[in-house]
DNA sequence: ATAAGGTTTAACCGATTGGTCAAAATTATA
DNA sequence: TATAATTTTGACCAATCGGTTAAACCTTAT
């Protein structure tokens, strides 16, 4: 009974992920998802009771599959360089079996923004501490005091737009798919170069308002 | 009658933009829009014939505002920081008055990929000879032989993602509106100071194949 | 064999939606 | 002033949508 009953939970599950991915809450349809997952409309209600609900769950493991694993590579003792590196192939592993996974979660945002706050609530992130480790980091290996905010959101920037980005690039360069990847796939080499060479040569920036606004700590 | 004519049409378009940048292609309803012009309903399809075509005009209008003046910045002779700053500084003023636009034009690439080709033919870029331009200014000012798109992408990642995912950003360090929009603030120097650093010490990549499948030339 | 519980289904519902239309109102022209 | 053209409107339409329900079916327990 367990198993039948996990089996078409899951099935529903396996394809809410495909439309909700690929079409939004908005776009995708309650009866789409019962046919890609080969069962009567009803039943969605009966295991999830909303349209609602199921994204919900739909959202969650997105982003826990997204970030999960980026929490213990960015928290680990690696350098910097190398960090940045694991996390880009992990990141670009995911982008591979959910193409549409960032675009997702970046879109959830914008359609749902308060059913997601829960979400973030149980994703056990702490970003201050992160913030904090990471500033650690980039004195003891770059001997710089530049806000970590800043470096967190030019690493993210850099390893996630290009993904989001792929269909308007692909379109404005008329580049074939495999050419984009390829260029993705250089990426995992050349982020962390970049983001190595721009810390070597940093300098510390005149004014730190995140340190003003969120923690008193300056040295 | 012209300017009268004139007057519902643009009431229209400014009404759908500000709906369509909020809640994108799926999640705008007409009748919305309608209300926001101030006009019945039938008019949209008068002017527009259909929801499709309202949205493409949004569409190119925003696609025009926000990359239209990019075009000048980065053909000009300016320095490569200079063009950065610039860019930054246009681009944050478009995105204080339609904060929406930079979501809505990557949101509009996977809602409507099809109908969004015509736009960008219709809007005279020439990426080649953006990279070309680009490479030129790399080799002049930092003597390296990167391969241009990787240096465009990695400027539209830095610029762009933060307010994009300003959202989710927010959502998962708590921060105020005020607080990120002075992050943004910082930024229109923290970028270009970032690239500058990392364009200083960047060694030559072991291959370059964007060069090998779209331009035979080397260096 | 029967009962209970869980799963599944076809049919249905009310609300919403993009789009249409004939007529009225307004504006322009002769 | 009369007529033509354009704009605007209220009413309406068919299709779609998320959700519900009673009944049938299947599985498990007694």
């Amino acid at each position: 009974m367990v198993n039948i009953q996990q089996g078409t939970e899951e099935k529903i599950l396996s394809a809410a992920k495909t439309v909700f991915h690929r079409k939004g809450y908005e776009g995708a349809r309650m009866q789409e998802i019962a046919d890609e997952a080969g069962i009567n409309k009803a039943l969605l209600h009966y295991y999830f009771r909303s349209k609602e609900r199921l994204f919900e769950a739909v959202f969650s493991d997105a982003f826990t599959q997204l970030m999960g694993q980026a929490k213990e590579i960015f928290f680990s003792e690696k350098p910097l360089n190398d960090k940045i590196q694991s996390f880009l192939t992990h990141y670009l592993d995911v982008i591979t079996e959910n193409s549409y996974i960032p675009w997702f979660i970046l879109n959830g945002m914008y359609e749902r923004p308060g059913q997601m706050k829960t979400i973030f609530e149980q994703s056990e992130i702490n970003p201050l501490q992160l913030m904090e480790h990471l500033r650690a980091q980039i004195r003891k290996e770059y001997h710089s005091d530049v806000n970590p905010l800043h470096v967190w959101l030019n690493i993210l920037s850099l390893c996630i737009f290009p993904v989001v980005a792929k269909p308007l690039i692909r379109e404005i360069f008329q580049l074939p798919e495999e050419v984009y990847q390829q260029i993705l796939d250089q990426r995992k080499t050349e982020v962390p170069r970049f983001i190595a060479n721009a810390l070597k040569a940093y300098e510390n920036p005149e004014e730190n308002i995140h340190n003003e606004s969120s923690r008193e700590e300056n040295s």
